[in-house]
DNA sequence: CCGGGGATTATCT
DNA sequence: GATAATCCCCGGC
């Protein structure tokens, strides 16, 4: 049987250790009945109040980033350049807003219903590929916006994460962030190497 | 194959 | 009024 990840897991203090072991875990969502599953290979943390690339960043705190201070395993989503949705879990304890945010994972059940979310090919690898690309495939929109990944709407299983080996995963800085000074350059971005659904190299 | 730019809108200043 | 944790298409090499 699949192992749910605990509450726990989740609720540790170093956010960057928690985005690096989440490799190889399920992520799964069950909206209207329909269950889609994938196995994460690729995300990116986000420090509290010191990482200048967090919507937290010197502690702000506004109706759109409420969520991240949530409590840990809290669903926070955020739409992107008014068009992508983007999927993160809180991590660390109440009102320290630390956050993981998934960018790719490799589609493992439901991969019909992702074609027809996304009107793609169920087998085009940019099902899944990207954050943006990831939400829409997993049917993930705002109605998330507070959920836990426990209950029966989101939720991670342990999938592969225990067996992935240090040798298999790439680290770099994170994707797309812009006007972060050195904060963008932070390794803080992890990926399972030669997997093809990891989204593309940083550009910049 | 790579780089540039437009789409599109909630949120922040 | 400007910005943003992106994606896709198109043109050029």
């Amino acid at each position: 049987m699949p192992q749910k990840i605990p509450k726990s897991f989740y609720v540790r203090e170093d956010v960057v250790t928690i985005a690096k072991e989440l490799l190889g875990a399920t992520l799964v969502t069950n909206i209207g009945g329909i269950l889609s599953s994938g196995k994460i290979v690729e995300t990116e943390a986000y420090a509290a109040i010191n990482d200048r690339s967090s919507h937290a960043y010197m502690g702000r705190r506004t109706e759109r980033n409420e969520m991240m201070y949530a409590a840990a395993g809290t669903v926070y989503v955020y739409l992107c350049y008014g068009v992508h949705k983007m999927i993160n879990i809180i991590t660390n304890r109440i009102d320290v807003p630390e956050a993981i945010l998934i960018r790719a994972v490799e589609p493992l059940q439901g991969l019909e219903t992702m074609a027809i979310r996304t009107g793609k090919d169920a087998s085009d690898p940019t099902l899944t590929k990207g954050p943006g690309n990831l939400t829409t495939a997993f049917g993930i929109t705002k109605a998330l916006q507070g959920e836990v990944v426990f209950g029966k709407t989101i939720f991670t299983l342990e999938g592969e994460m225990k067996k992935i080996l240090q040798e298999e995963i790439g680290i770099s800085k994170r994707i797309g962030i812009d006007g972060a000074g050195e904060d963008a350059l932070l390794p803080y971005r992890f990926y399972l190497k030669n997997n093809k659904y990891v989204s593309a190299w940083p550009r910049k």
